[in-house]
DNA sequence: GGCAATAACTGATCGTGATCATATTAGATC
DNA sequence: GATCTAATATGATCACGATCAGTTATTGCC
């Protein structure tokens, strides 16, 4: 490796590393570019060589974190036997990390949902998510839990998007706290598998008055 | 009315306008909050005693408009015979909304989202939505469309996220086009409605071979 | 090693959102 | 209407994110 390859990936993690260690004491909005510049060593101008902008470092942070709770999440899911169970497995690792640090978590979530949600940055990380998402369900389907006609990556996103309006929800308005965040998604979930359609009954039960 | 009140009514509004013709023609980030203030002829100090930063600005401009979509959409959605029409209809002309101003319309959903989730800033915008959607699933329920044991509240979040994600993966990441959003999100709500799981079958289908 | 070309770095500087001590204005009291 | 009090307004100022002209380090070539 040439010695100017070498010195950026030096320079890189060390502005990983000091990034990560502001953001964990002082919040997002409380750690200023400079203090970072400082402690990684290198010159105010220097920084925006290495992200776009101070809203980028938080990927630059937490992009393997993330993956670890994907690893993590999927490994919990295979213990569960339905499809309800195998989700939650997979968010409550997020739920967790983002209950730890609530003011990083809310930024996070709005850099992924808002401008990391296509494939050409940050390696896609909410792509990767929706994808272990989908997995899961065709994992359901192959257990013959779910109806074998639909599309997995339309409900992947039903899902995901659930996922995606509560946590904000929770962290963000405060309109609900972390606990009635987790019951209400899973209910969503729940709704989700059952559906809302009158014909669409479980164990076809007697009640059926009026059909269309 | 006090003359104070008085005053400070018309400069709220005079803020309003300028900050409203600023920000369409110039965008959200091109607009500074000074020239605001030169436009509405108050002191560069004095609009953040109005607005408590630049964001809300974007609430307190568009309110107005957010609650005529409601209404033109829930006047629409009544002559629609199925849920996903209605709520789609109500939809429609937020996609039309946004798809003519995308980098405010991305802003203002950031914060409406984010930020104004909860009740108590611009008159829960969100919830507002939130209920107008529970309502029209309850006009669903009265009309027999749907099952008669659902929790409308839950089947709310469940419609409304998957809309509050494909308008951020359409104008955020572009990740799809207007025209594919609202095919996607409409095959959502669709396929919420039949419901993922294998026992919660429309039609009765002949085609059962393994049931749990 | 010397030298030119180019990549990488730097801190001074800029424009911005937001704050704050000070000034101005409206309302209350006599 | 004079005077006092409290609400409101102001522009100078601050801290920050981001930029840029100027500098330094690395590479390839003789």
């Amino acid at each position: 490796m040439s010695l100017r390859e070498q010195n950026k990936r030096e320079k890189l993690e060390r502005i990983r590393i000091a990034a990560s260690e502001l953001f964990e004491r002082q919040g997002f909005a409380g750690t200023t570019g400079r203090q970072i510049c400082d402690r990684a060593g290198i010159g105010t101008g220097t920084l925006f060589l290495y992200v776009k902008d101070k809203r980028e470092l938080l990927m630059l942070v937490f992009e393997r974190e993330v993956r670890r709770l994907y690893r993590e999440g999927l490994h919990r899911a295979e213990q569960a036997t339905t499809l309800t169970d195998a989700l939650m497995a997979l968010f409550a690792g997020f739920f967790e990390f983002y209950a730890a640090r609530p003011e990083l978590a809310l930024e996070i979530l709005q850099e992924l949902l808002f401008r990391e949600l296509g494939p050409e940055r940050s390696g896609g990380l909410s792509l990767e998510f929706l994808q272990h998402v989908e997995d899961l369900i065709r994992s359901a389907m192959a257990r013959g839990e779910l109806r074998p006609d639909i599309d997995p990556s339309t409900a992947a996103v039903a899902c995901f998007a659930q996922y995606s309006f509560w946590v904000p929800a929770w962290l963000g308005a405060g309109l609900v706290d972390r606990k009635e965040a987790e019951a209400r998604l899973r209910a969503g979930l729940e709704l989700l598998v059952k559906g809302l359609g009158a014909n669409s009954r479980i164990d076809h039960g007697p009640k059926q008055k009026e059909s269309r």
